[in-house]
RNA sequence: GGGGAUGUAGCUCAGUGGGAGAGCAUCGCGUUCGCAACGCGGGGGUCGUGGGUUCGAAUCCCAUCAUCUCCA
């Protein structure tokens, strides 16, 4: 066999199969393109989908692929074996060749086994071949095509050779080409053979040969054009024809655990705790590099809290290993060195994923830290249980304080032997989403809702004219007061009115709702705001007041221009600020969510870390600069895809009709929205950000005025500054120096006081020091000083201290309406005389306790009259505490 | 919008109501031909901010800000 890395037998697959007349095809994203069934792309065949379902055409019946695979959710989830096994990985490349009807098994095995005799050289001796158990065609071919002999052909049940694409759909049976890796590396039980679980036996490459359809019931019939699928993991090969027995040995990952080596300074092969921690990080930077090259973002939900869990099992397990700074950019970087040739978007996003990994990293070490400390005192309290049980709420305390996913925490405690409550954890999690759930409850809105439901199906709708529109005719279709629909109502009710038309906007999509008049013969309303519960429905509420309103009746409806003006001219706002943000922070910023009021708005998007100064500057600026570039604001109504293809923002998520609304800001933003903007943007007049917050991992907030609002903001602060200058009677331009030194100064000036205060104290010394009396051998002060603070008293007190070299010394002081006391008794007393106790009997004379230290303590009291009574009797206190 | 965690010297952090600390960094002195290393000493703090409780708060309570984290 000759020595190739895995690079080569890449190469060598894919131009073998071209050579055969195979089209090599690029590998597809990890992230699959119109597949919402699946999460990552997991195998070679899910880009073919379409072509195999018949579903789609392409100028090839013969492809050829090096497919990029992940691994960690859904059918198959290998995460949580990754780094205990010698084969299972996150993210691995699946070598394949697919017939779209064209051949079918005869040449699908010819080819496969030729590539791996003749041109990787594999020996024969160390090949078996599994087929499906009834598939006698497959056994022929193999036998007399390939030439393996039939006691190398092994019959495989449905579970193992049967492959199926869902429950219904194109199916067939399948053979798998194995590679024995001898009798030591097996589990040595005697019945171990093919299709044992152990490591002996390798299944290198798995054909598929498509060939039945199965409808619901289970009826397989055959299909016109049978096909071809097959599946050999780059990994297994290279580790088979590099001559080593775990994966982790290949090129393709020696080189990053290479690196691992040198970052750690620990050895591979020493130490199989070690070598388990340095493989997870070998196969997760893989996984990270690739699945952030291809645009998925650490977030906490959906392929972002995959690529999350992933990273920050890979941080932990680096923790492990001693690293406490930030070391996953860099086996990311190395990932990129060796795979960017097959897959150049590695080295295009390689600045990306750096950053957006680092962050990431960083994140996790402060909290993973703190976490470990929390469940490393929860482990020495499980030592005694039986069975070891971590419970529930702390698995939940460190899901929802520190971020420990809860594959995390199993993952750490598996190596203990501790196994973790997840129905306790379920339990805390919905006590924790109940909580959510019912603060935001309030606005009722969810009961409301199913009135409306019913109104829509009697067949009641309002269209809304208010994009042309401020004012409007129509006639009333329902009144509606406390839920329930009512035929008329009279002036001073509040309820809500629909009517067949309207210019007002409704509460949606983050924009508040209108504000405004409605007229009617003889009566008058004031609209308050109004919402739109469900798409076909536009609710007024309403204060009556002027006369009676009627089912049927005509009215008038008058919209507040300027409020709406404000609404509109925040709206665009909102638009030029996230196209603004996608320029100044990248294409990876999305809208979260989005308030649009008259006087403010606030934009929820996705980025990884706090702003700097200087990119909130950024944007603030080319957000102005727009409004004063006063590009016209264009609407268009058109099909949902020609929208996308003129590029317009949609949100992802979002359910959108066939036909939409593009919003477009001269050729800056486009957007698909439904809400009202304003003609231009110069109407905006003034932009300013307001804040920069962080709402949750991985999404920003910025919150921002417009127009007069934004004006009347500047104005405010304006007037703060001047007041400041004008106390501090310094110009604008000094003020920030002027504090700094009025700071200073004051430092200085308490540095001052505390010295002077402490002169004073012991100015009074030479007096005190007569006082000093015997108590039965015992050196003791007991007297009032001058003292305005506890620190000088206690001062002072060490240097009585010092002078009685042994004894006890009292100390009181007057402060306002307080007495304040302390005790310092010398180290060879504290036995005899603990100061606490001292103090506590004296205090209690000003009606006060204190506490302290053996040797010092301070207490209080609010009888300051009652102090020299209490200085008085702590001589007698100490003569009764003489044993 | 709601919950939890964190905020102490330039940095990393300790400090469960009683005198604001450690290590690293920094400065000075000593040792040295010089450097590294070492020894001794010093400077550096609104304990995030504002209230409250208490004789006394870094510590307890309330509010607030920032960062992290989970839920909606």
């Amino acid at each position: 066999m000759k020595q190739r890395s895995g690079n080569e037998i890449r190469n060598l697959f894919l131009n073998y199969f071209e050579k055969h007349s195979h089209t090599i095809v690029k590998s597809s994203s990890l992230v699959p393109k119109n597949d919402p069934s699946l999460l990552f792309t997991n195998a070679g065949m899910v880009q073919f989908k379409g072509l195999f379902l018949g579903m789609e055409k392409k100028e090839y019946t013969r492809a050829t692929s090096s497919q990029k695979c992940f691994r960690a959710s859904g059918k198959h989830n290998d995460l949580e074996n990754v780094g205990y096994t010698a084969r299972h990985h996150t993210f691995f490349e699946m070598l394949g060749n697919f017939s779209f009807g064209d051949y079918f098994k005869k040449e699908a095995i010819e080819i496969g086994w030729d590539f791996l005799v003749n041109q990787l050289q594999i020996p024969k001796k160390n090949l078996w071949v599994t087929i499906y158990e009834e598939d006698d065609e497959a056994e022929t071919i193999w036998n007399q095509q390939a030439g393996v002999p039939l006691d190398r052909i092994v019959r495989l049940g449905k579970k193992d050779n049967f492959w199926a694409m869902g429950d219904t759909g194109p199916c067939g049976p399948c053979s798998e080409i194995i590679y024995d890796q001898g009798p030591e590396m097996g589990c040595g039980r005697p019945e171990c053979a093919v299709g044992c679980d152990c490591d002996r036996y390798l299944e290198l490459w798995n054909l598929v040969f498509m060939q039945f359809n199965q409808d619901e019931s289970g009826v397989k019939t055959p299909l016109p054009k049978p096909s071809i699928d097959t599946g050999m993991g780059l990994e297994r090969i290279a580790a088979v024809v590099q001559g080593v027995k775990s994966n982790y040995d290949c090129d393709l990952l020696r080189t990053i655990i290479t690196s691992v080596e040198e970052l750690t300074e620990k050895k591979y092969g020493e130490n199989p705790s070690d070598d388990l921690s340095i493989q997870v990080i070998a196969d997760h930077s893989r996984a990270v590099a690739f699945l952030l090259s291809d645009g998925v973002l650490p977030s906490n939900e959906g392929r972002g809290y995959v690529l999350r869990r992933v990273i920050r099992r890979a941080v932990r397990h680096g923790k492990k290993l001693g690293l406490d700074k930030p070391f996953l950019y860099r086996t990311t970087g190395v990932v990129a060195d060796i795979m960017q040739d097959a897959y150049p978007e590695l080295s295009k996003a390689r600045n990306f994923v750096a950053q957006a990994v680092i962050n990431e990293e960083g994140r996790f070490l402060e909290t993973l830290e703190v976490g470990l400390k929390l469940l490393q005192e929860e482990i020495e309290k499980l030592k005694e249980a039986q069975p070891p049980r971590l419970s529930g709420d702390v698995v939940f305390k460190l899901y929802d304080t520190y971020g420990f996913p809860i594959d995390l925490t199993a993952d750490i405690l598996r190596e203990k032997g501790i196994s973790i409550d997840e129905e306790g954890f379920s339990v805390a999690m919905s006590s924790q989403r109940a909580k959510a759930r019912k603060a935001w409850k309030g606005s009722g809105a969810k009961e409301v809702e199913e009135v409306y439901h019913t109104l829509v199906r009697k067949g009641i709708k309002t269209v809304f004219k208010g994009y042309e529109f401020r004012e409007w005719e129509s006639t009333i279709e329902c009144l509606l007061s406390e839920e329930k629909a009512v035929e008329e109502l009279s002036s001073g009710d509040t309820a809500q009115i629909i009517t067949a038309e309207t210019p007002f906007y409704g509460e949606t999509g983050g924009q508040a709702g209108d504000s405004g008049q409605m007229k009617g013969d003889g009566w008058q309303a004031e609209v308050v705001n109004t919402l739109r519960p469900l798409p076909d429905i536009i609710v007024h509420q309403v204060k009556v007041t002027k006369g009676e309103v009627k089912k049927g009746d005509t009215v008038k409806l008058l919209v507040d221009n300027n409020k709406r003006k404000d609404l509109a001219a925040s709206h665009t706002a909102t638009h030029i600020l996230q196209a603004a943000l996608r320029e100044v922070l990248g294409d990876h910023v999305h809208q979260e969510g989005s308030l649009v009021t008259a006087d403010r708005l606030r934009f929820d998007f996705t980025h990884f870390s706090p702003l700097a100064d200087r990119e909130l500057k950024r944007i603030e600026e080319l957000v102005n600069q727009k409004i004063r570039e006063n590009a016209p604001v264009k609407t268009e109504v058109l099909s949902i895809e020609k929208a996308l293809k003129k590029g317009a923002m949609a949100l992802f998520g979002e359910k959108y009709g066939a036909t939409v609304r593009m919003v477009e800001v001269g050729n800056y933003s486009r957007e698909l929205c439904g809400g009202t903007h304003a003609e231009s943007a110069g109407n905006i007049g003034f932009f300013k950000v307001v804040s920069e917050t962080g709402i949750a991992a991985g999404v920003r907030r910025i919150e921002a005025v417009t127009g007069h609002g934004a004006w009347s903001y500047v104005r405010n602060w304006q007037e703060v500054i001047e007041e400041l200058g004008a106390r501090l009677k310094s110009p604008r331009g000094e003020l920030v120096d002027k504090v700094a030194k009025l700071l200073e100064e004051e430092k200085q000036l308490q540095r001052e006081i505390d010295k002077l205060r402490s002169q004073v104290a012991s100015s009074h010394s030479r007096d005190i020091f007569r006082e000093i009396k015997t108590v039965k051998g015992i050196k003791v002060l007991s007297a009032q000083v001058e003292a305005s603070d506890p620190k000088t008293l206690r001062n002072f007190a060490d240097t009585v201290k010092d002078r009685l070299k042994s004894g006890i010394a009292v100390l009181g002081a007057k402060n306002n309406d307080k007495a304040m006391l302390v005790v310092m008794v010398t180290k060879d007393l504290t036995s005899q005389f603990p100061a606490v106790e001292v103090i506590n009997q004296v205090a209690s004379v000003v009606g006060g306790h204190g506490g302290g230290r053996p040797d010092m303590a301070q207490a209080g009291g609010v009888h300051p009259d009652r102090l020299e009574a209490a200085l008085d009797k702590a001589y007698e206190i100490i003569e009764r505490m003489k044993k």
